[in-house]
Order: C-alpha cells, then structure tokens, then sequence
RNA sequence: GGAGAAAUGGCAGAGCGGUCGAAUGCGGCGGUCUUGAAAACCGUUGUCCGGGUAACUGGACCGGGGGUUCGAAUCCCUCUUUCUCCGCCA
C-alpha cells in the first residue's frame, strides 16, 4: 500500500510509473486525494469538537471538586449539543476511512525505474543466463513419464487421498524432496539467513499485511470455522514476524529463511501448464525473506538474486534471469527477477524463482518501521522476498535433464542430503 | 471442553470514575565527576493523525471492538490471548 503522504506529494509521479504496469490511475489517485482531503478536515473538526467537550469536562471536575454542584450542573448542558455533533462526525470520519482504504488498497505498487514497459512474459528482459541445455536425443521423457517409471511420484494416489495437484513422493522421491530441502537451507544458513519454521496457517491480519487480502483473498485455502488462511508461500508468516515493529537502523539487514509448504488454490489456471509437477494445489519452498535500510535496498536484491543463482549453478541446471516487465509484475511489487530453469523433458523454461523488493509498500500495510539514526525518526523499511527455491519444478527438471538409460542421475551436492546419487 | 484469575509504556509494576499519557523501579539516551571505566548524582525517554517555517499546539491510543457518563486505564458487554485447576489427548 503506498502512503498517503507520497500520493499527495507526488501524483503525477503515481500515475505516471503506474502506466508501465498497464495501469491508468488517474482517477483512483483523483479519489484517494479528494478522501484524504476530507478526512482531514472531518477529523479537525472532530478534534476542536472533543477539545471542547475535554475542557467542559475539565471545568466540572474542578467544580465538584470545590463543591459547586449546581454549577456543573449549568456547564453539564453545554455538552449535548457537542457530543451528537462529535458522535456524527466519528461516524462520518469512519466512513470515510472505509472508503478511502477501499481505494487505496486498489492501487499497485510503483514499479522501479528500471522495469521495461511490457504486457505479459514475451516483454520480459533476460539479464543473466547460465549452465548448458542437455542434449538427450530421442529418447527423453517429460518427468511425469519418469515419475511413473521409477515410481517416486504418485499422481493419481494423491487424487485418491485429496485431489489434483496433490501429489505423493515415494521412496528415493521423498527422499529427494527432504534432501532438496536440507540442501536449501543450509544454503540459506551459510548466507547469513537466520532458519525460523513458522506456522502454516496465518489470520487475516497477516494475509491483509502481505497483501494476499483482500485482493487474492480466492487463491487461499481458507479454514472457515477458525478463520485462518493456508498460507500461500512462507513469506506471509515470515513477513509478518515483523509486522507492527519498530526496528533499530543497526539491526538492518533482517535475514530469514523458512521451509514450508505451500498450498494455493490456484483458481482460474486449469488446462495450461498444469502437467505432473509444473502447477500444484501444496508444494514445498525454501523462501528467505529480508527486511533491509530503503538506501540499501536494491544492492541486497542482487545479493539474493546471487544466491538464488549459485542454487541452480550447483544444481547444474540451465537457467536464465529474468527482470519482469511492467505488466507481468505482481501487484505488491516493485522489481523482480524471475528465474526459469530448462526442462529437457517438456522442452520448456519452468519458473523456479521469483526474487522482489517490495521498497515500503508491504512495510506500510505491516507498520514495520525502523528508527533514523539521523533524525530520529520512524521510517517504513523495504522488504524483500524470493524463492530459495521452489521444489516442484526444480525436481522437474532434474529428472528431465539428468535422465540417462540406466537411471536419474542426482547433482554432486544433493549427494550427501540424498544418501544415493542415482534413481532407478 | 468446564471452572476461576488476569491483560497498563522496552521490561517490571502502581493507579480501580475527574488536569492520568499515566507514579515508581530497571533499562535506554544525554550530562556532571573520572586519565578511562564503574559507582553516584542531574536531566531526558512511546506511537499515530492534524495545524504551524519554527517555538509550539489540538486530537487519539492503558489487549481488540462496542456501551454507560459532562468525564473511563478505572464501570458494563463482547471477542482474543495468557495463567491456575479439572477433563481429553499427540
């Protein structure tokens, strides 16, 4: 959520930098600006009506005080008028605010200077690519096949016990989901990222903080008799540790890692793309969060964008980076590098990771502020998030590309999490 | 799940209807003293929304929401959480 202070200040720059995500706000800013103009006005007339009351309050304290009954009395009066007045205004103050959230919820965040305008993926930028796409000839199948073949994912067995998109891993595939995991996090560890394992479910202050609610409130599993939400990704709860904080400026940059599952609805995306393990209802995710100085912000996407990158190197997949265009951008976001790895099975770059600075605009739905060492003041901080890494499509690929006659072959260091170094 | 108790500033803890944003202690920050440090002493110490160049100033906030009252941290209702006891249980 932007502030309201950068709207007022800066609406030109607003509708502007929100052209690039396809978006003409002219008219939200319009309203924000016209509600917040008549929320101050309604609250400074609220706040002379209770001075008031407060100091006819005030005077018949000291009156009974002194004995002078009758007099408070007299000055008691006065106040009935006042308080229906300020009643009314409270309640016109409240709505107000209503409709104003209402439609400042509705605005994105303003993209970087640096994100190409674009529509969709085609207009995304490739920064980086690395590794080599393996050659397999004729004889290559997409991991469903191989899924099947060594039987260490069990589709269909997850229809039974659940649905589609709720897969079982058997033997060395579980296997290598809990070594994919390990490997993750002690990754994650050596960098300097603190492991927490939060809670999978979340209330709907932490969806609201992250900004899944309201607007994404349909792709979350949402558990109606104690109104908690499954959480989508572990950036929800891991984000939310930190919501209505105020941090030091010396405690910066806050680094985090988490495992969970995640588990997304995914409503509206049947049919494309959902093959074997490409789209899935619950996946696991090694996510790092970090809650970093808005100077610093930026140099620490490229840290965590380095070591997504160092991930897939050892892993030995092929990958490109990829900056995401303004229109295939996430509402919350203000830059992001995607990134894609090579399934030789399938023939297609599958998204493994998406790395964000999300600058203030979750800081200020989150209240998560940190004090200026200069002036002392309380400032939003910027958070920043990604994927370190999504299992699902990285198991894709490795089946995919390491496939050989006699088996699967697994990477050099997952060797030591797995206990084997091949499947078959 | 049942019965009871509680929720106050960074922490501990007073206040139980009238200048209470809230005593006191600890901690933090600044200062005096000291070669330096400690101790001692003095001062200072929350967040948010407004007005004002500023000094300053109005309002809100004592777990959340609602109510009673001229006036609520204090009374009432409700929700949440914590603690104690009982029950159930991985």
């Amino acid at each position: 959520m932007l502030t309201l202070k950068f709207i007022q200040e800066n609406k030109e720059t607003v509708i502007d930098r929100l052209k690039v995500k396809n978006m003409d706000a002219t008219t939200l800013v319009m309203k924000v600006i016209d509600l917040d103009n008549l929320r101050k006005s309604t609250q400074n007339q609220l706040d002379n009506t209770l001075a008031e009351i407060n100091n006819i309050s005030r005077q018949i304290g000291i009156l009974m005080k002194n004995g002078q009954a009758a007099e408070a009395g007299q000055v008691r009066q006065k106040t009935t008028e006042l308080k229906e007045r300020s009643k009314e205004l409270g309640i016109s103050i409240n709505e107000t605010e209503k409709e104003l959230n209402n439609v400042l919820v509705l605005l994105p965040n303003l993209p970087h200077s640096s994100v190409p305008t674009g529509k969709g993926a085609e207009d995304n930028e490739i920064i980086r690519e690395g590794g080599v796409i393996p050659q397999l000839g004729d004889a290559s199948f997409p991991h469903w096949d191989l899924a099947k073949k060594y039987n260490i994912i069990d589709f269909e067995l997850g229809n039974k016990l659940t649905g589609s998109g709720f897969p079982v891993y058997i033997g060395k595939g579980a296997k290598l989901q809990r070594a994919l995991i390990s490997f993750f996090l002690d990754e994650a560890s050596k960098a300097g990222f603190v492991e927490v394992m939060p809670p999978l479910m979340v209330n709907e202050d932490s969806g609201f903080g992250t900004g899944q609610l309201p607007d994404k409130e349909g792709q979350m599993y949402h558990v109606g008799l104690d109104n908690f939400y499954l959480i989508p990704t572990a950036e929800v709860p891991v984000t939310n540790i930190y919501r209505d904080v105020i941090l030091e400026s010396s405690s910066f940059p806050v680094k985090n890692t988490a495992y969970t599952p995640c588990f997304r609805r995914e409503a509206g995306s049947y049919g494309k793309d959902v093959r074997g393990l490409n789209r899935l209802h619950q996946f696991d995710k090694v996510e790092i969060v970090v809650i970093e100085h808005p100077d610093r912000s930026y140099d620490t996407l490229e840290l965590m964008v380095d070591h997504v990158e160092r991930l897939v190197k050892k892993l030995g997949l092929p990958y490109r980076i990829v900056k995401l265009c303004g229109g295939d951008m996430s509402f919350t976001s203000a830059l992001t590098y995607d990134f894609e790895v090579f399934a030789a099975g399938q023939q297609k770059w599958l998204e493994v990771s998406s790395v964000s600075n999300f600058e203030s605009f979750q800081a200020n739905r989150l209240k998560l502020r940190f004090r200026d060492e200069n002036d002392k003041k309380t400032k939003l901080a910027h958070t920043l998030n990604g994927s370190a890494l999504a299992l699902p499509r990285i198991v894709a690929a490795l089946l995919e590309n390491f496939q050989t006659p006699d088996g699967i072959r697994i990477p050099e260091c997952l060797v030591p999490y797995s206990g084997f170094d091949m499947i078959d």
